[in-house]
DNA sequence: CGCCTTCGGTGACCTAGTCACCGACAGCGG
DNA sequence: CCGCTGTCGGTGACTAGGTCACCGAAGGCG
């Protein structure tokens, strides 16, 4: 009888919510779904069990920019935005892996939100925590120069060393353009700090892309 | 017996919240108080009474930019950022004029959001509202032009047609530098949109710059 | 009246974003 | 194995915006 609501890291909630939560299904979605776009009314408030989604602002020329990445274990607060708000999404939510998780509809969103303290607890927390995120971000765009933006980007999403992605894709990640990621990475690469390969970028010089990273 | 519960634009609180409520006393602060700074530990739940308060976000620099204005009725998300998240504030907020306001303080806060629906309403509300407005200056410092973005700001902030401030307190206003607006208003007053004077900018043609604010 | 502070204007320079274009490299069907 | 095609990345030229240094003009005040 093993259940999602073992798996995700939910708070304790009581006997009730679990009973009620434990009867929605877990849904499998393959790479690359488009979870919700801006202009889209709100269908229910996500809980993500496993992969990753992220969330993306797309400005009017096309550009687009990472807002943040939701990970198993973690709601979708563009979801409880628009169920406690009522505006519609603005950004657009892709899964960036396979991935599974659990919409739980409105009505069992609000019950839960109004009769169960762990609850509440979860999806505040939620809350203010992309609030933070959201307040770097802006930091960071309208602050922080591209290459430090770059720097940060690569050590925060590389594994082992590598970062698989085209310079478009990181671009997007970090809100510039493609030709501007491409040059800055050019001259990374002619300091030796790192190795280009096409879609794949190595680190060489951790060291000093840390330096980068933090220099305003 | 007037109390200051009568005039916040709260939605309805049980009686129990309201007397305890009425018990705290309202603060008079005068123009440019400054409320909180990055670093700072939360002293309590703000609510704006009278007058306004400006939150801004500093970078690294010494470079500004508005996040929001917090009016009367409306509460101080930074301050329930941090008693919810624990995190310190990473904004600074001065009051636009002088102001009136009550600090709930922690206790009384938590106890609030666990007994009473509708301060908990309250509280979410003002929470996802700040998040909008967060994601909309994101979007605009991220993908709208400056001239846009002052547009934008000098139609928002005249009154009568005319907005009393410095180049540089614009610049701050749209994340912009002091030089780059100077330019821009320029380009504007030669235009014939604008009449500019020391500390004060006359808006003269509200169509042109209607249509400017929208141009991306 | 003269001093000082704030405000705004200017030129030079650098970083970043945009546009147009093009060559290089898979992947795939024939 | 070859050639087609779509993606990926590189480049030059241009524009917008941010930074720096500096300076003159306007207003406040003793």
């Amino acid at each position: 009888m093993s259940n999602w609501t073992d798996i995700a890291a939910l708070p304790e909630l009581s006997e009730r919510s679990l009973v009620r939560l434990s009867g929605l299904l877990p849904m499998d979605v393959p790479k690359g779904t488009v979870l919700f776009q801006p202009g889209e009314a709100v269908k229910g408030f996500v809980i993500m069990l496993e992969g990753r989604v992220d969330v993306f602002l797309t400005g009017p020329t096309g550009r687009e920019i990472l807002l943040y990445a939701v990970e198993p274990g973690q709601s979708c607060v563009q979801s409880t935005l628009g169920l406690m708000g009522g505006e519609d999404y603005s950004g657009e939510a892709i899964t960036r892996g396979p991935a599974r998780l659990v919409l739980v509809p409105k009505e069992m969103f609000l019950t839960l939100m109004g009769e169960d303290d762990g609850f509440r607890d979860f999806v505040f927390r939620a809350f203010a925590k992309r609030m933070q995120t959201m307040m770097h971000l802006l930091e960071k765009v309208a602050f922080t120069r591209v290459e430090a933006r770059l720097a940060q980007i690569l050590l925060e999403r590389c594994e082992a060393g590598v970062l698989t992605a085209t310079h478009a894709e990181i671009a997007v990640m970090i809100g510039s353009a493609r030709e501007v990621v491409s040059r800055r990475l050019d001259a990374l690469a002619k300091r030796g700090i790192l190795h280009l390969e096409r879609g794949r970028v190595e680190i060489r010089d951790f060291e000093t892309l840390e330096v980068l990273a933090e220099t305003d």
